[in-house]
DNA sequence: TGACATAACCAACAGTTGTTCAGTTAGAGG
DNA sequence: CCTCTAACTGAACAACTGTTGGTTATGTCA
C-alpha cells in the first residue's frame, strides 16, 4: 500500500513559487519520519513518492538526503523548545515554570513518538542532531536545570552548582526515560500519564505529589500543531 | 576498512563441527551490534564477512537474518537477566538486593551502549526484541518491582499494589533515562556514574544518598562477559 | 579405495538505495 | 508572438540488500 504509485501527476508550481515544493517536502519528511518505526531508514525515494514527485526533484531544493532530515529535526526541535518557553511564559513562580515546562516536554514526546525517538532516542549521525554540536538538547537540559534550580529555591540547604547540575541532569534523564519506554513499549499497563508526571516530579522537588498535580495545566492547554500543518 | 576482503580464505570445518561456525556468526553479529551506531542497520552480509564467509552460508545456520538478529538478543537479554540476579542473589535485605540489582542494571547498559541501545532502544522490529511478547523486560521490571516494594516494607504507610507498581515503574523509566542519555550524550559533563545511581536510588527509596552509596557493590565486582567471547 | 553426507561457495536474481545529468515543460516578461 | 529560465522529469548509474539453486570441496565411515 505504501508503493502505490500517484494517480493524479502533481501539476508543475508556477514561476516564483519553487519555494512551495520545499514546504511540501519538509512537511512530508516530518510525517514519515513521525510515523515509521526506525527513522533513519527514511528514503529520499520515499519523500518523493509522498509528494508526487521525482526523486531527482529534491536535489533543486536540498544539497542532499541529510539537509532535507537535518532541516526537519531542527524544525521540530525550535518546535519543542518553543512550546516549553509558552507553556512557562505565564507561570507565577518557579515551581508552577518547572511543572509547566516538564509537563509540555512529556506531551510533545508523547504525542510525537516519531518525532520525539529521531530527536532523542539514541544516535542520528552525527551532523543530523540540531544542536548536537553543543550537546544534543543543551538549552532544553539548561532551562530544566535553571528552573529545577529555582523551584528549589528557600530549601533549608543550598545546594552547591553542580548538585544543582546533577540534580537537573537527573530531572531530565527521568523524563527522557518516561517518554521512551512509555512510547515504545505500549503494551505493559501504563498508569495515567498525568499522574506520572505529577509522580516524578514529586520525586525530583521533594513535594507532595498532589500538590504538584494541581499545579499540571490541562491537557488542551498546549498549543500543539497546527492541523493542517502535516 | 570495513570492506575489506578477508585475505585467509577460511579452513572449512570438519565434520562434525558445523556448530563452530553458528557460534562464530552470534559473536560476530554481536559485536557488530554494539559497535554501530544504528542497530538496525545490521547486514547479513556484514555479519558474513566479519567472520569471513560467503552470505549464503548463513542460511546453513539461521532460516534468516531476522532469526539471527533475534538469537543475538535473546542472548544479550538473558544476559543481563542473568548478571542482575546474580548481583543479587547474596543481598542480605530487600535495599541492599535493589541497589545491587539496579546497579548491575546501569552498569551493564553503560558498558554494552549497543546492546542496550538494541535491546530497549525501541527502535528494532517488534518481533526481534526478545521478551517483547511478553511487554519488553517484563521479567526484569518485575524483579526490580518486587525488589522496590520490599525495600520499601516497614515505612509508615503500606502502599497499595497500584501505588507499587507506578513506583517500581518510574525507578525503571528513570534508569532507563540515565542510561540512555548517558550513553548517547557523551559530550555532556556527567557526574560519575556513581553518584548518579546513589542519586537516583537516594530519590526512589527516600533513603540519603551517602547510605545508598555505600551500599554500591564495586566496579569490579560485576561478572561481566569473558573477554575472549567477543 | 569408494560412497556419502556435511560445510561452504559461486553466481545470479530482483529489489532497493542515493545521486547525476541531459532533457522537457510551462509560465512570465519582453 | 518569441524567448528565457525556473521547475521539474526520465533514464541511467553504481552500489548495496536478502535470498536462492546449483555446485564444489572435504572429512568420515564402510
Amino acid at each position: 500500500m505504501s508503493s502505490q504509485e500517484r494517480s493524479a501527476p502533481r501539476r508543475r508550481n508556477p514561476r516564483g513559487q519553487g519555494q512551495v515544493l520545499k514546504a511540501q517536502l519538509v512537511d512530508a519528511a516530518a510525517k514519515l519520519l513521525s510515523t515509521l518505526d526506525q527513522p533513519e531508514t527514511l528514503t529520499l525515494r520515499q519523500v518523493a513518492r509522498e509528494v508526487g514527485v521525482a526523486p531527482a526533484s529534491i536535489y533543486s531544493h536540498f544539497p542532499d538526503l541529510s539537509a532535507l532530515i537535518q532541516h526537519v529535526l531542527r524544525l521540530r526541535y525550535e518546535e519543542l523548545a518553543r512550546l516549553m518557553d509558552q507553556a512557562a511564559q505565564s507561570a507565577p513562580d518557579p515551581l508552577v515554570d518547572l511543572v509547566a515546562r516538564c509537563a509540555a516536554y512529556v506531551r510533545w514526546g508523547v504525542g510525537q513518538p516519531g518525532h520525539y525517538r529521531t530527536l532523542f532516542g539514541g544516535r542520528m549521525p552525527d551532523d543530523l542532531v540540531p544542536g548536537s554540536a553543543h550537546g544534543a538538547g543543551a538549552e532544553l537540559l539548561e532551562a530544566v536545570v535553571t528552573s529545577l534550580a529555582a523551584a528549589a529555591e528557600g530549601e533549608r540547604k543550598q545546594p552547591s552548582a553542580e548538585q544543582q547540575w546533577q540534580a537537573g541532569l537527573m530531572l531530565w534523564t527521568a523524563l527522557h526515560g518516561l517518554v521512551s519506554l512509555y512510547n515504545d513499549h505500549g503494551n505493559i499497563p501504563w498508569p495515567p500519564l498525568d499522574d506520572l508526571i505529577a509522580d516524578l516530579l514529586s520525586l525530583h522537588t521533594a513535594r507532595p505529589a498532589d500538590e504538584i498535580a494541581a499545579l499540571l495545566p490541562q491537557c488542551g492547554d498546549a498549543p500543539g500543531l497546527a492541523p493542517d500543518s502535516i
